[in-house]
DNA sequence: TCCATCCATTCAATAAGCTGAATATATTGT
DNA sequence: ACAATATATTCAGCTTATTGAATGGATGGA
């Protein structure tokens, strides 16, 4: 008989909504805290509990620019999964989160046209 | 902010690893309990209380017929879930499991040849 | 340096999940 | 009716997850 200790540690980062809130919006491009607090509607202490566990979980990864701390999806089977639960993700749009003072939201920029911030491999294709 | 309430379930009802490996299993064809626990080496009792979430889940399905008890996946999304957390299913082979009464292992039926026991749609058409 | 902002961590109370054990129900054959 | 087989259910003890509250740490601007 397989393992599927594993796999069932996925699903267990998976369930709960809040933490499927999160995901599905880094799957659009990587956020901050703020962002997500501001888009989630949620405290942002509860949101940095969740980020643990989903970093713990290895489904998620961080970089710090200045004060913010930008999160970004690590486990490519994380998109697949999210496709089948929520359906495809929407591409374009300009994707701001009132209250939020990160740069993205403060200029309004497109998901797609982002030449300064976006430098982590978010095409799929990791493992 | 979108409802993850219902996916978060299920999730929730994935993550564990026997549930996970009895869905592997269910994935290429109905099986009853004894299949199960004859495959899995798990107790009977252990394994129908984890069919039991599965079933309240709304996972999985299941007729009778004679003493035996057949369960098979009945949402469609399992497919696809499980595609991703642990590839695509084998397909054909005989699939039989020592010690276990049921006529798909008496008679080392083929998973695709079986014109008597197949009733139920397992083409991953629904949901 | 002082303050405001953004994020992380710890703690505690409650709720939920896990699993072994025992037992119940239903069906078939004798 | 009785016994054997296949499956379902209930219960209890234990572990783990959830979430609000409070607080700590780091960074940048004035």
């Amino acid at each position: 008989m397989k393992h599927y200790q594993t796999q069932a540690a996925l699903m267990k980062a998976l369930a709960h909504p809040v933490r499927l809130a999160i995901l599905d919006v880094l799957r659009r491009r990587e956020a901050c805290v703020c962002h997500l607090e501001a888009t989630l509607g949620q405290r942002q202490a509860y949101i940095s509990q969740q980020l643990m566990q989903l970093r713990e979980a290895g489904l998620i990864d961080s970089r710090k620019d200045g004060r913010m701390v930008y999160y970004w999806i690590s486990d490519g089977r994380v998109y697949g999964l999210l496709d089948v639960l929520c359906g495809p993700a929407p591409v374009g749009g300009s994707y701001r989160a009132d209250g939020c003072p990160c740069p993205y939201c403060a200029a309004s920029i497109d998901a797609e046209t982002i030449p300064v911030f976006s430098n982590k491999e978010n095409s799929h294709a990791q493992r």
